[in-house]
DNA sequence: GTATCTGCAAACCCTTTGCAATAAG
DNA sequence: CTTATTGCAAAGGGTTTGCAGATAC
């Protein structure tokens, strides 16, 4: 049973939603599930530019609640003045921890998250519908570094 | 042994950056801390305004990165397109479980964020400085509105 | 006295929006 | 043919900044 791809998932929402596929939309979408990056409209606008192709960032910036509302996209945190995004669809929900020197990021997934979840859930009474742990720190290499210029 | 004050705190953090302690500032760390909400600019600029005390936004701007810097205050996530801070000083860490609906805020500590943290620092040999956990759903409340809508 | 801080208003930057032309269904 | 979408440029809204006067030390 094969997965449906970003691109038939998107068009069924479009479709449930009275919506039109266009060739911009297309390409957007292209665009960000071609890497398994993070991306801000920003990257995104100017890397399609350098590609050639040429999409207004208004057309990006509509198209971004689409993606989320279909599942396809979710923003990860607000930093630097904008938001930055990622690509969920198809990949298994995690967490990031990140280097807040050199601003790499790593994934990661800890089962006992779903354990405090549950029991946050029954604690306050609510329904549990997502989680973010942003973890913030100094990766090993910037650690050396520090150390060195000390 | 008494705790310090925020203000004395915050002295000390000027006077080992050689910067200066004025009425300003002490006006606006003492409205801060004054409640246990969260806050963010416009609400603390208001607030402060209808009791008749009037420092421009600018010098709340000017300000609140350095309260980050003493450890007094930290921002806690970006929403309705704006930044919102809690004071931290004299507060056990906590995150938080917030309504997606009425946007009430629960607070809550797990000794498992802990275990994780200690466990990532070992995994990807970061430094961790910090993690903020963000649970978002509908609270009790909302549930039961959003029951009888349907 | 000297360097920092303040208020103001303008500048900035990311994001949203009104509009007329274009394209999807 | 009807309605959604596009690109553009302008507007919006939070945050930052240059400057001249005021203030801390």
């Amino acid at each position: 049973m094969n997965k449906k791809s970003e691109l038939q998932v998107f068009r069924e929402y479009l479709k449930k939603n009275r919506l039109r596929y266009t060739q911009e939309r297309e390409k957007i979408i292209q665009e960000i599930f071609a890497t398994h990056d993070h991306f801000d409209v920003d990257t995104l606008y100017l890397t399609m530019r350098r590609k050639g192709i040429n999409i207004s960032k208004a057309s990006i910036y509509r198209l971004l609640p689409l993606l989320i509302d279909a599942g396809l996209i979710q923003d990860v945190f607000f930093e630097d003045g904008h938001m930055h995004y990622e690509h969920i669809y198809g990949h298994e929900h995690h967490c990031h921890i990140r280097c807040i020197e050199c601003r790499k990021i790593e994934e990661f997934t800890d089962p006992r998250l779903n354990e405090i979840e549950r029991d946050l859930a029954e604690r306050f009474g609510f329904k549990i519908l997502s989680h973010k742990l942003d973890v913030k720190g100094l990766c090993p290499e910037c650690r050396e570094k520090i150390r060195n210029m000390a």
